[in-house]
RNA sequence: GGUGGGGUUCCCGAGUGGUCAAAGGGAACAGACUGUAAAUCUGUCGGCGGACGCCUUCGGAGGUUCAAAUCCUCCCCCCACCA
């Protein structure tokens, strides 16, 4: 899922991410709370009409802001008071207030509030947030009505600690969501305790429900839990890293704004059937970043999207063709570096 | 022709005897970025060597001094105003 917060996928037109097959976008109820702000959503007829995208939505809670604007909020029980990065003024979040705020925003699928937690934190801290994020996630789903048009996901937390994660897991069951996200991972943690966290939640999380792991990942992180039984992701790297010059390709990450690219008339990706790479070349999108051109961001940013759904696209593929395992594995090696094609002829 | 002001490391620009390989900015180069306070941030930026250091550099050539980008002499070049 491309990531959208204000209410754009930055530096794409619907058109153009209908161009790439995107199905689904996110945005970001905190953000969109402070402007437009929910009269002018609510006045525009939800967030598909004033934005234009008549495709899937996904809405975050909050959640995220919580440790993303950490020096500028205060978790108490009944929820968190946010103080505007914007101007400095104060706005009381509750698991409540959030569920009708995203029922005004309109996504299709929304999240409970949640606190994600950071990284370090000590276990009796995940605990208690771990408490605080169930409660307000049976609130939140007290709250939500509109069962029908927007599905309510919980979000499982716990840090690193698997007996809390699966306490956090069963509890959300318990409750019957229609889908489960899993948060709080890709915040510093060692990518061995992701990847442990995701396998064990694999034998737990129901087999017949969406699983969402918030906020991951690079290509590699993605394949790598698509194998642990994940169905959904979504970040900001394809987006934000293309438009400071650095993309992903199937050949690796390729840092366009290197200087090695200045003479280089080829294609980002020869065999990519993305509008960049079918009309442009490397030298020229590099000139286009380091004048900081809005094209350049816009091409950069087609390119990594289409090949980040082209990648689930192949994956989904190969595991319908039951060999997910060796298609995963053939691709992460070469997924995992940095294009050096230099490097790959003395080879 | 006259008067005044200047020439500093890729560029702009500070520095007026030692603490100066020389502030600051730009450019350039190398990176980071994971539910977006992100068109942001970090590092490098004369050469050689781990560090300490050594060598070359402040228009040119001489000179003064223990020590010069900084002071003196001559020369070259630029800018402004006047004629």
């Amino acid at each position: 899922m491309p990531v959208g917060t204000v209410g754009t996928v930055k530096a794409m037109s619907p058109r153009e991410l209908e161009d790439i097959h995107a199905q689904i976008i996110l945005g970001n109820t905190y953000h969109l709370y402070l402007r437009p702000g929910l009269e002018v959503i609510a006045e525009a007829g939800g967030l598909h009409n004033f934005i234009n995208w008549q495709h899937p939505i996904l809405t975050d809670s909050g959640g995220f802001q919580v440790m993303s604007l950490s020096g500028l909020r205060k978790i108490i029980k009944d929820g968190v008071r946010f103080q505007s990065h914007i101007d400095g003024s104060y706005h009381m979040f509750t698991p409540e207030k959030v569920i009708e705020h995203q029922n005004i925003i309109g996504a299709d699928i929304i999240m409970s509030f949640d606190e994600c937690p950071p990284y370090p934190a000590t276990r009796e801290y995940i605990e208690r947030s771990l408490r605080l994020t169930l409660d307000w996630a049976r609130r939140g789903k007290d709250t939500h009505k509109n069962t029908e048009k927007q599905a309510l996901f919980g979000i499982v937390q716990g840090g690193v600690f698997l007996d809390l994660r699966e306490n956090s897991a069963i509890q959300l069951m318990e409750m019957d969501f229609p889908g489960y996200s899993i948060g709080g991972l890709a915040v510093g943690e060692p990518k061995e305790d992701m990847i442990k966290t995701t396998a064990f939640l694999n034998t737990i999380l129901p087999k017949n429900k969406p699983r969402y792991m918030m906020g991951v990942g690079t290509p590699v992180d993605i394949l790598t839990h698509i194998g642990n039984g994940v169905d959904m992701f979504d970040c900001v790297m394809p987006t934000r890293n293309a438009r400071k010059g650095s993309i992903f390709t199937r050949n690796g990450k390729m840092i366009i704004k290197s200087a090695r690219y200045k003479s280089d008339f080829r294609p980002i990706d020869p065999e990519c059937t993305c509008y960049t790479c079918r009309n442009f070349s490397r030298a020229y999108i590099r000139h286009l970043i380091h004048m900081n051109e809005i094209l350049g961001m816009r091409l950069t940013t087609i390119h990594s999207l289409h090949f980040y759904l082209e990648l689930v696209g192949m994956a989904r593929q190969a595991i319908l063709e039951d060999r997910y395992e060796q298609f995963a594995n053939h691709l992460i090696p070469i997924l995992d570096c940095i294009v050096d094609e230099n490097k790959i002829r003395i080879e």
